[in-house]
RNA sequence: GACCCCGUAGCUCAAUCGGAUAGAGCGCCAGCCUUCUAAGCUGGAUGUUGUCGGUUCAAGUCCGACCGGGGUCGCCA
């Protein structure tokens, strides 16, 4: 609602002022600081005041007076040194708040079929445990996704899974060469439900006995993946093992939070089904990527690296050329096909990219992945054969979202680089990094964990995890220990509940603090991980947001209980009781209820998932003071107390749906 | 060294293209449960937005310099 007559009034304000004052402005709109001051406001009149070297509270009056009416708006007022202010009908407001509420999604359901959207995320190394550092991506993702399809887009969630690369083969050699093991034995152990546990540990370990025996290790790891990618030997068929086994307990661990895939999207087939080949040809041709005959990188195609040139900056950085700094060359260039002929992770995601807009040429084998953890259906490719049913994956998306942590930023520009250098600058400008922070560990914290730090570490602000360390929040864990500290927190509450209930009923609280604790940041700001933050029910939390909505509900069902009788609530009715200042505290209510739109849309605009969480804790902290300082079912006037009932479903409705968003569900009870 | 990010209340973080009096949560202090769930609410204290300069009607936000912290620059991803 909120994002709809903004809109309009924006759209009033540009083309009433091309028509008067014949100049293209684009319109700034705020929030006002106090709702007494209205609900949206301008400042443009102050820019039109340069232009037309005129007070601005002047131009601000003859705006007032001329601008036709908007619906939705009831009044204009100058404010202050001549901003405009917009007064909602706060009536009409309320009655297209219900229609809103009813009917659910948005109307503009025209984006569903225009383009497709891919949003990539999670996409973990197939050779571990997750932790909490990969929980955010996939929270981030999945978010985002919802987000996208709440706005009324055409989404595909893609998982892309690199089982083909070097940590995978590490933990080959630690299963091969450390503790010895023969496929079949490793195939048993895959089978056990703690595998990626297992893998976490002989990770590390694997990772320590490489670092200390550096010449065997690289011949080692070299040959290893060698054999991995061309699909050969033990080595190959470990590596599968490992992988496939792996991705399912991820897709468990993911599951257990809400998030679902519909592609797995492997990066064995990018080899194996000579997507690579293809994409390695166009870069040769296209001199994108080069062989380097001499130096410490003899042997590997690389793609030098340019410096930036956009706009003026081109010159200067030409001229630096020109002048010849030539020699100290290529610190900066990316290898993209190593000596011994292994490709990097960086061409095969060019040529995954590529797949990804429909500019290969090419596509998959898909097959459904035979173990979806909730019977739901999950694709994979294969380079086996092609199911027939499989959706058409392959249709070419219009923007991609790739959900890649903040230190990938380089590669992910290398990538971009080389769609350019092949003449994709549209699919370059559409392919975004949706970079974020990393989860590190406060220090305490890791010391919790066991480990043992360094006088410098111990100094610093946080800890960064780490899989070769073995150091992390396993994601399992830390799930479980929120559901253990929710469900105790259930039984003492809910003695009435079957265990059942109060199991599932602490799942979804254990779910809703994860999920909006990861939420809470901005995608830059660094999460320094602490279990008490963490574990944390009260405050800024999703159990607040959901306990909100469990308020909600009680008084639903108390109120049909009573049989109150339901009447309805004109618009007119609505407006008196939300006018003047003893109706601002039921107006903000309203108001916030009617803003998931605008919520929507700048997380969307700004791709910040975080505008989504800060919404529906802001919408269930004003829906609490409204519930404190009104009863509703003991109002005695039944106009009131059915406009208040209202409300309150509104507020459910709309809250309900930000939640639905961070894939947090709200309990009957909690 | 080059490039990128960050620096806001005791702590953790917000602040919509540059907009009106910089906001939340936690923690601390004082209150509120025979009435719809206290995982809640009310009130109180805490700020030279790292420093200096510049641009602007308007700067936490943009520009420059500096200080402090983090990251990237691997034949890892």
């Amino acid at each position: 609602m909120y994002l709809e007559i903004t809109t309009r009034f924006r759209d009033a304000l540009a083309k009433h002022i091309r028509a008067k004052y014949h100049l293209e402005l684009p319109i700034v709109l705020e929030r006002p600081p106090k709702i007494e001051m209205g609900e949206a406001a301008s400042p443009v009149c102050f820019e039109l005041a340069k232009r037309l070297k005129r007070a601005p509270r002047q131009i601000a009056q003859e705006i007032q007076n001329a601008l036709p009416p908007v619906p939705g708006v009831a009044k204009l007022e100058v404010a202050g040194a001549g901003y405009l202010n917009a007064y909602f009908d706060r009536g009409a407001f309320w009655e297209a708040a219900q229609t809103e509420a009813k009917s659910g999604d948005r109307k503009d359901s025209q984006n569903r079929l225009s383009h497709k959207i891919i949003v990539e995320h999670t996409s973990i190394n197939p050779n571990k445990a997750a932790h909490i550092g990969h929980v955010r991506n996939a929270v981030l993702g999945d978010t985002m996704a919802r987000t996208l399809r709440q706005a009324g887009r055409n989404v595909q969630v893609q998982n892309y899974i690199d089982n083909t690369g070097v940590q995978v083969a590490d933990v080959v050699i630690g299963f091969l060469h450390m503790e010895k093991r023969t496929p079949v034995s490793v195939k048993m152990m895959a089978m056990e439900p703690r595998f990626d546990y297992y893998c976490w540990d002989l990770y590390a370990k694997t990772t320590q006995f490489l670092a200390e025996n550096k010449e065997q290790a690289a011949k080692l790891r070299g040959d290893t993946l060698k054999a991995i990618e061309e699909g050969r030997g033990e080595e190959a068929e470990v590596g599968q093992v490992v992988a496939d086994a792996i991705v399912t307990c991820h897709l468990r661990t993911m599951a257990r939070l809400g998030i679902f895939y519909q592609l797995l999207a492997r990066e064995s087939e990018i080899l194996h089904l000579h997507f690579w080949d293809l994409a390695f040809a166009k870069l040769k041709e296209t001199g994108t990527i080069q062989f380097v005959t001499s130096g410490k990188m003899a042997g590997c195609w690389v793609m030098p690296w340019k410096e930036e040139k956009s706009g003026v900056n081109a010159e200067s950085a030409d001229i630096k050329n020109a002048e010849g700094t030539e020699e100290e060359e290529n610190t900066q260039d990316k290898i993209i096909v190593r000596s011994n002929g292994t490709v990097t992770y960086v061409g095969k995601d060019i040529a995954y990219q590529l797949w990804k807009f429909g500019l290969l040429g090419k596509d998959f084998h898909y097959s459904k992945w035979p173990k979806a953890p909730e019977g739901e259906d999950v694709w994979s490719t294969t380079s086996g054969e092609n199911d027939p049913h499989a959706p058409p994956f392959g249709a070419p998306a219009k923007t991609v979202y790739n959900v890649i942590d903040a230190r990938q930023a380089y590669l992910q520009d290398v990538v971009a680089q080389g769609l350019r250098g092949l003449g994709h600058a549209e699919a370059a400008e559409n392919s975004i990094h949706l970079s974020y922070e990393i989860v590190a560990l406060t220090p305490r914290c890791a010391a919790e964990m066991g480990y043992e730090l360094s006088p410098e570490e111990a100094k610093k602000p946080y800890v960064e995890v780490s899989g070769r360390k073995g150091l992390g929040v396993k994601a399992d864990d830390l799930i479980d220990q929120l559901e253990a500290a929710a469900l105790g927190e259930v039984q003492q509450r809910h003695a009435e509940m079957t265990p059942e209930e109060q199991k599932s009923t602490a799942h979804a609280i254990a779910v809703g603090a994860l999920r909006f604790f990861l939420l809470k940041f901005t995608r830059n700001a660094i999460i320094a991980f602490d279990f008490k933050d963490a574990l944390s029910f009260e405050g800024e939390t999703g159990p607040y947001c959901q306990y909100a909505v469990v308020r909600i509900r009680g008084i639903r069902r108390k109120g049909v209980e009573a049989g109150a009788a339901r009447v309805a609530v004109t618009p007119e009715t609505a407006q008196k009781f939300l006018a003047g200042t003893e109706g601002n505290g039921l107006w903000e209510v309203l108001l916030a209820a009617g803003s998931l739109d605008y919520a929507v849309d700048a997380a969307i605009v700004a791709q910040e998932p975080a505008f989504v969480a800060k919404y529906a804790f802001q919408l269930a902290q004003a829906f609490n003071n409204f519930y404190h300082k009104h009863h509703i079912l003991s109002e005695a006037d039944e106009q009131k107390r059915a406009f208040l009932l209202g409300l309150t479903e509104l507020v459910e409705a709309q809250l309900v749906r930000a939640l639905n968003l961070m894939g947090i569900d709200a309990p009957e009870k909690m």
